[in-house]
RNA sequence: GGAGGGAUACCCAAGCGGCCAACGGGGGCAGACUGUAAAUCUGCUGGCACAGCCUUCGGAGGUUCGAAUCCUCCUCCCUCCA
């Protein structure tokens, strides 16, 4: 081997190793780089959260940087999985889902899915192709390849099985059905969460046992949400949804930490490693306001979700609106139900939405920051009528225009 | 099956007859400072016709001038024993 394939290799196993987890085990995933051949990289997904957030960006963000480097993506579809419901080591069973709903849910996720991968290099594939026709017996053939005490050992179970938790039966099978996805996709390497560790060992086991060269496995972390602490999750409410508005991707993003930044830079960003560690470098010594990385930032990921350009445009508008304090151009206008005598500014801020109460819109005016036309509200009880538009402000994000109708 | 402990606001958690719309922490919201950062500081955080009134402390009854606090029944959770 030349020198310079070799240093190909390091490169490489660079990218892969970048904000990944763990990879087991780099020595092996090295040999199959040495075969110079694209690698077959599977990473399974099931087909009930079609609606993505960023977090769930994070592993198809390592897929198509692995597809830049020429390999070619497995994006598995567990549709079988889905169909019989996977309790995914949770107490609450998974409620099945229909032909239908997952034909529906693997639509969104081709459209989600493809403003980050190339479809070029990505081939999406059903589990239920080679798990449907493997029947029954071949089912409990497969079962016969694990032991329990085996899936024990997973964490989870481990626990449950402690705590004397019930463990269904069928929850033994998923990890041998994820596993036997890679022997049936020959995958070279699998990609999962940290939480995905053993069902992605157990692939490499059943391979082993077919005679087959064990995959790779390489597992991503969960990412952080935006208050840099608890993971990204829609019920936690610190998450930024791929189809979020430009407006409100780009200012969720401006609004994390600069700690956080850098950590999103590594797991959501396409920006090579040498490159950040540069902007990194110069917002250390001064040389660069941390906040324009922040929008450089902000405007690759607008981009990728809403189209070239959007992101840019976005952070125009944003400086617009914050560093010379111009009002956004997108004022809500509402016609509310106000009698000609007017209302008192409270009462009208709650039936504008502003505020969720009359005396959540007290307290507000009390503290300062509620806006009528631009001036600073100093009375909640002041008659507002509204005979003609009022401009109502509260705080830096909440807006409307109202007028009576 | 037996014995004991618990359920309080978005979450955790005090309170155990009136001074309780309910300590404290977290979270959230607003203000100051800023880069819509972060950190920090301040205030608010049940509702309304707002110096007052109304509804809240697992559910339903009861005792009392007065109950989150005492009694009865019910529901759910936890611990120990079998």
């Amino acid at each position: 081997m030349t020198r310079e394939a070799s240093m190909d290799i390091e490169q490489q196993l660079a990218v892969f190793r970048r904000g990944a987890d763990e990879i087991l085990r780099e020595d092996e995933l090295r040999e199959k780089l040495r075969l110079g051949r694209p690698l077959r990289i599977k990473a399974g997904f099931d087909p009930t959260a079609p609606d993505l957030h960023l977090g769930h960006t994070v592993l198809i963000n390592k897929l198509r940087q692995l597809q830049d480097l020429g390999h070619h993506v497995l994006f598995l579809i567990g549709d079988f999985t889905g169909r019989i419901g996977d309790p995914s080591g949770k107490n609450a069973t998974r409620p099945p889902l229909s032909g239908e709903d997952i034909e529906r849910n693997a639509a969104t996720y081709r459209e989600q899915v493809f403003r980050i991968l190339d479809p070029e290099r990505t081939e999406i594939v059903f589990n239920s192709t080679w798990m449907e026709p493997l029947g029954a017996a071949g089912m409990v053939q497969l079962a016969s390849r694990q032991t329990v005490a085996r899936m024990l050992e997973r964490d989870d179970f481990h626990k449950r099985y402690q705590e004397h938790q019930p463990i269904a039966i069928h929850e033994f099978l998923y990890p041998l059905i994820q596993g036997y996805d890679s022997v049936a996709l020959e995958a070279d390497v699998e990609l999962g969460g940290t939480d995905q560790k053993f069902n992605l060992l157990v692939g490499r086991e059943l391979q082993k046992q077919e005679g087959g060269n064990p995959q790779v496995i390489l597992t991503m972390p969960i990412l952080e949400g935006l208050d840099g602490v608890q993971k990204m999750s829609k019920s936690l409410d610190n998450y930024v949804a791929v189809q979020d508005t430009p407006e409100d991707m780009f200012g969720k993003l401006m609004s994390i930490s600069d700690e956080l930044m850098w950590r999103y830079y590594e797991l959501l960003s396409l920006r090579s490693m040498d490159e950040v560690r540069g902007e990194r470098e110069r917002a250390a010594t001064g040389e660069r306001n941390p906040r324009d990385i922040k929008f450089d930032l902000a405007i690759e990921l607008v981009d990728r979700f809403h189209g070239k350009g959007a992101g840019a445009s976005e952070r125009d508008r944003f400086i617009q609106r914050f560093q010379h304090q111009a009002l956004p151009e997108d004022i809500p206008e509402l016609r509310l139900d106000i009698p000609a005598e007017g209302l008192p500014l409270a009462n009208l801020l709650k039936q504008a939405g502003l505020a969720a109460s009359t005396s959540e819109a007290r307290n507000l005016v009390r503290q300062g920051g509620v806006r009528v036309d631009g001036e600073r509200a100093t009375d909640a009880m002041a008659v507002v009528t509204a005979a003609t538009p009022v401009l109502l402000q509260v705080g830096k994000r909440r807006i409307a225009r109202v007028e009576r109708a």
